[in-house]
DNA sequence: CCTTGTGAACGACTTCACAGCC
DNA sequence: GGCTGTGAAGTCGTTCACAAGG
C-alpha cells in the first residue's frame, strides 16, 4: 500500500480555475516541521517573549522565512502583520492541528530495554500522552512497574486496552513479535501504532503507523557523514536545504 | 536542500543547459528508503531466496515498482533483466552505499533510561555500529556497566573519544545538556551527531546530524490519526533542515 | 518601518511508459 | 514471458517577491 490514500479528489479540468475549498490536505513535510515549531514556540515561550516573527524562528531552526509562514499558512491565518506570530496563541493552535490539545491513552508493547525507556521517559506527558499499560510476554517482567505502570501479561492485551481507552499502540518488542503485535492491538482498537521494531508492518486502512528503528537512523547518519551532507537535520521528515556555510 | 556539497556553485544563468556531470546527489528520501530497502533484503536473504524483483520489494515496503528502480539506479546498475536483483550483491551495494560497510565507532552521552536502552539495543552491532564508549555527569552512574561498556565521567569525553577513535556520537541527555554535549563531541572529533534530546542543535559544518524526538514522532501519529491519513509508511524519520553555522 | 499571506516561478521528487535484455 | 533502466511527463513542495496590514 502505499502510504498516503486517496482521499482528496483532484480534477480540475483545466477551464475554471479549481476552486476546492478546504480539503487540501498538508503535505506530510509541514506536518513534521510543525511539531518543530512547536517544540521552539515552548521554549520561547518559556523564555518570556511574547511574540516571534517567521524569520526568527526559521532562523532558530534552519528554515527560511518564508518556508515558514507557508507552513503555518495551510491551517490558517495565526500571523499579526507588523507584529509576527503570538506565542501562546501559536502553541495553542499547533496543538489543535497536531490533534495534542486533548489527551492520547498509550500502550506500551515490550519492556525490554527500550520499552522500559519510554515507560520512563518524561517528554510524553507534557505533550498530551499519557502512558496507561504496558505488556510483556516475559513473566518475570509482569507485576514489575516502570515509570508508574505496572506491566502486563501479553495476554491481558485485549480487554486492558479497551477498558483504558487506549487509542495509540507503542511497539518495542523483538522484530518477530511485531506484527502479531500490531494485530491484536488493532483488533482491540488501537488506531495508530509506533512501531521501534525493526520490520516492516502492514495494518488496515485506517490505522496509522509512524515507524522509528534506531539502526536505521544511525544509517542515515552514516551515509551523510559519508558524503559530507552537513545540513542539519533536526527531526526527521523533511528534505530542506540548507547548508549553511 | 542542499545537498550539494559546498564543492560547485551553480549559476547558470539561462541559456545553455547546465552541464553538470557526475555529482547528483540522492535526494534525501530515497537514502532513507535505502535503510528500508536493505533491512528488507536482509530478511529476504535470511529466508532464503535469492533475487528479488522491484516490484516484490516494492509491494513489501509500500512503494511502486518505479520508484525502487528509480532509488537503486541513483547509484548505479545492480539489477539483471528478467531477473531483478540479487540479494547478496544488493545488500553489499546498499551497505557500501550508505557507508556500513566499514565499522563506525560510536559513543553515547547520557546514560538515563533512553541511554541505557540504547547502550543495551543490540540492532546495531550487525549493521556496523559499535558502541565504545558512555558516558554520565552522573557519579553514582560512573562505574557501572550496561551492554558491556562501562560508564565514564563526562569530564573524560574528549580524552576517551579520541583514544578510541569514535567518530559518530549519540546525544541522550537532558535537553539542557544537549548543545554543550554536541560541542564537546565536536571539537573531540566526531563526525556525526544523533541527538535523541528533545533541542535544537547547532553545529559546525562539516558535522553532520540527524535528530530522533520521541514526542515528536507521537505528535506525527496524533496528527495522522485525527486526520485519517491512514498510510502504511513505514518510513522513519528523515531529515531536516538545520541550521548551521 | 516591520511583518504576514500568497500567487507565481522554480526546482525536486515520483510516476509513466517503453526500449532493451534475459 | 518477466524484468531492469531511463527519458519524458507529471506532481508535489519550496522559494521569490510583492501587495496589504499593523
Amino acid at each position: 500500500m502505499s502510504d498516503e490514500l486517496s482521499s482528496d479528489q483532484n480534477h480540475s479540468a483545466k477551464g475554471p480555475p479549481p476552486r476546492s475549498d478546504e480539503a487540501k490536505v498538508a503535505p506530510k513535510a509541514v506536518v513534521n516541521r510543525l511539531s518543530l515549531y512547536l517544540r521552539e514556540l515552548q521554549r520561547i515561550e518559556q523564555s518570556g517573549k511574547e511574540t516571534v516573527s517567521s524569520s526568527q524562528l526559521g532562523k532558530l531552526l534552519g528554515f527560511t522565512d518564508a518556508q515558514v509562514r507557508k507552513d503555518l499558512a495551510y491551517f490558517g491565518q495565526f500571523g499579526h502583520p507588523g507584529v509576527g506570530y503570538r506565542c501562546a496563541e501559536l502553541v495553542a493552535a499547533i496543538r489543535r492541528i497536531l490533534g495534542t490539545d486533548r489527551e492520547w491513552v498509550v500502550a506500551i508493547v515490550g519492556v525490554g530495554n527500550l520499552g522500559r525507556a519510554l515507560l520512563g521517559y518524561k517528554g510524553f506527558r507534557p505533550q498530551g500522552f499519557r502512558v496507561a499499560a504496558a505488556f510483556d510476554s516475559d513473566p518475570s517482567k509482569v507485576g514489575m512497574s516502570f515509570g508508574g505502570v505496572a506491566v502486563e501479561p501479553t495476554t491481558a492485551l485485549e480487554t486492558t486496552v479497551r477498558e483504558r481507552g487506549v487509542t495509540l499502540g507503542l511497539i518495542a518488542t523483538a522484530a518477530e513479535a511485531a506484527q502479531e503485535t500490531a494485530d491484536r492491538l488493532v483488533s482491540a482498537g488501537v488506531v495508530g501504532i509506533l512501531n521501534f521494531a525493526p520490520m516492516t508492518l502492514s495494518l488496515p486502512p485506517g490505522v496509522s503507523l509512524v515507524g522509528v528503528d534506531l539502526a536505521t537512523e544511525l544509517e542515515q547518519l552514516s551515509f551523510s557523514v559519508a558524503n559530507s551532507q552537513a545540513a542539519v537535520a533536526t527531526e526527521q521528515s523533511d528534505p530542506g536545504p540548507g547548508v549553511a556555510r
